[in-house]
DNA sequence: TTGATTCATTGCAATATTACGATAGACTAT
DNA sequence: ATAGTCTATCGTAATATTGCAATGAATCAA
């Protein structure tokens, strides 16, 4: 059906979830790393930098800023774009928990 | 189109989106956790355990096992499923390197 | 063999995602 | 005002993903 039954997993489930839909894309794995690379950052960077269509990495962007590990400052006619640090930081915490799992001692069955 | 156009990024920035879209449905975060939680997996714990039906879940697991992420034994009439922790570490490394990119004195503009 | 159990596969329906052309809105420069 | 630049939004087309019923394949128990 294409429809995630979000309601019957938990809270956390769910985030980790939302946070990796971010990366699981290659154009936003490029804008990420664009942003790191760069100080400042414009809209039209990235469409000559990453080669996809001005509409699509608008579009790409507005989800990186809905999730919240981007921010943008509009800047006369362009827009500054970059990595909005807490978030990312919260991000990489919410994932690295769930990477960290208890593994150690496990009696590998397989 | 819905037709990603891998060939424009680097081989990296398609490896992070391959392993973050495995954790980019809430399904295989509970499948994985619950995995990390046991010693031994059977393909209907989880189906019990998660709440969808035994074909959705049979399918998260081929994805996953795809990935490298899980390795599956025949065990009689049941599959005995578990984490490969060779591969969760290389995705592991891969999305930490990701994630920690060079971002410490940078002049924030926004 | 027959029936029960367990998991995989197939086929389908519905939603989600990706991409882009066309267009609109906001600002700048002349 | 007018033209040019930059970004957002709309509409649309195509592919991808999710979920499940039905079915198949393999094993075990009797």
């Amino acid at each position: 059906m294409g429809l995630t039954k979000t309601e019957i997993f938990s809270e956390q489930q769910n985030e980790v979830a939302v946070f990796a839909k971010a990366f699981a894309h290659p154009s936003r794995v490029a804008i990420l790393q664009h942003l790191f690379k760069m100080d400042t950052c414009v809209c039209g960077d990235l469409v000559i930098e990453i080669g996809l269509a001005q509409p699509t990495i608008s579009q790409h962007l507005k989800e990186l800023k809905q999730l919240g590990l981007i921010k943008g400052n509009i800047e006369g006619t362009s827009v500054c774009y970059c990595i909005d640090l807490e978030n990312w930081n919260k991000m990489k915490k919410v994932l690295n928990e769930f990477f960290d799992q208890d593994i150690a001692e496990k009696g590998n069955c397989c």
